[in-house]
DNA sequence: GTCTATAAAGCGATAGAC
DNA sequence: GTCTATCGCTTTATAGAC
């Protein structure tokens, strides 16, 4: 399990066999498909992880790994003000979500998700909850710094990350171009929804 | 295939097939899974459809059927204004993500939606338009009766159908109450992003 | 460390008796 | 219409030679 050897070839069996699951799920995915693409056989996977399981761990905790690293990185920035923070953090969910997840393996990390009965799933129930909370901050000190008004932070960033994460079952760089500047008009108009009232506004639908 | 003796059977073995599909997705659940649930032999099963992609079929064709029937049924509703009757087509729209379908058959959608080489993958992504369409109208008509200020229809509702169909995926009604009040949350913080600006607005993180 | 070979299990699909 | 039985295939996992 550990890379005792040769944790470069390590890094390119699992890099391989993200791009696999990226493209068809975890599902779709045999081991055998993970062998031919790195030109071995099948047989010979067991040196870079135990089972299947294993692969789906460890692609797992690459992926959180990064995302918990760039989530600290961004929160940690200077020279930021808390809705540009919030902003880099949701544009980073975004891109991370289309780009490096793409929604096959979106699709596979929610299933994990609403599976909470098993120790994997409440470890990664865990995990996405750190995940959010980090957000959920970010929105919090908006409001603090009366940026926001006074809101719900849990239910705005479900709301945000709803949002985001959608992009990646319908975005498409042919076809919408550069990812950023879409992103960046929806954040803009949700955030018009949280600016704090001058008079009144918001209220319009009552029936 | 078309139910010929017993259609109230046929219902039970679908209504089955759906519920586990709702808990293990489509990929984790076999037909042995399906017969032992409504108490029959595997191969018995033909009976009520002649392969599990037909299956998939069936329950596809029954939940986008109920899903086009509101929908036709929100579009046409009178004494409707059109700001409330994007907000009902919303309030369906999360209510069927989160309550009828729940976020495993979510998913399962999700990953037919993203094979759009085979033919079924081709229809349901015309499937998917067209019920969108709708959306994007009630958009636009909300635009042009000034509601809302010039938008592009299909941004926006990629954003609002993201953050209803997320609600899948983090909503529990035991943890969060009636899942109604929470969407109208949603929906108000977005729709002031789109009203049209009285003087300037939304411009405040230029950098 | 990689290979061949195979075990063991589960899958969907089908044939034929009742 | 349902059953039993089985086929053919794919999968994961493992054992042992090189």
């Amino acid at each position: 399990m550990p890379p005792r050897r040769d944790p470069q070839k390590h890094a390119e069996v699992l890099d391989a066999a993200i791009e696999l699951i990226r493209q068809k799920g975890i599902d779709g995915t045999s081991l055998q498909d993970v062998a031919d693409a790195v030109g071995i056989k099948k047989g010979s996977l067991v040196t870079y992880f135990s089972s299947k399981a294993e692969l789906a761990d460890l692609i797992q905790a690459r992926f959180t790994e990064v995302a918990e690293q760039e989530l600290a990185e961004i929160a940690g920035r200077e020279g930021l003000n808390p809705e540009q923070r919030l902003r880099e953090l949701l544009h980073f969910h975004a891109e991370h979500c289309t780009v490096r997840l793409s929604s096959p393996v979106l699709v596979s990390f929610m299933q994990l998700w609403s599976a909470p009965g098993t120790p994997a799933g409440r470890k990664q129930l865990e995990i996405r909850r750190q995940y959010q909370q980090v957000f959920e901050d970010a929105v919090a000190e908006c409001s603090r710094k009366r940026i926001f008004r006074k809101v719900d932070p849990e239910l705005v960033v479900n709301g945000l990350m709803g949002a985001m994460s959608w992009c990646a079952f319908w975005y498409e760089e042919e076809t919408h171009g550069p990812l950023r500047p879409l992103v960046d008009s929806l954040i803009d108009m949700s955030f018009v929804g949280l600016r704090p009232r001058p008079r009144r506004a918001a209220a319009s639908s009552q029936t």
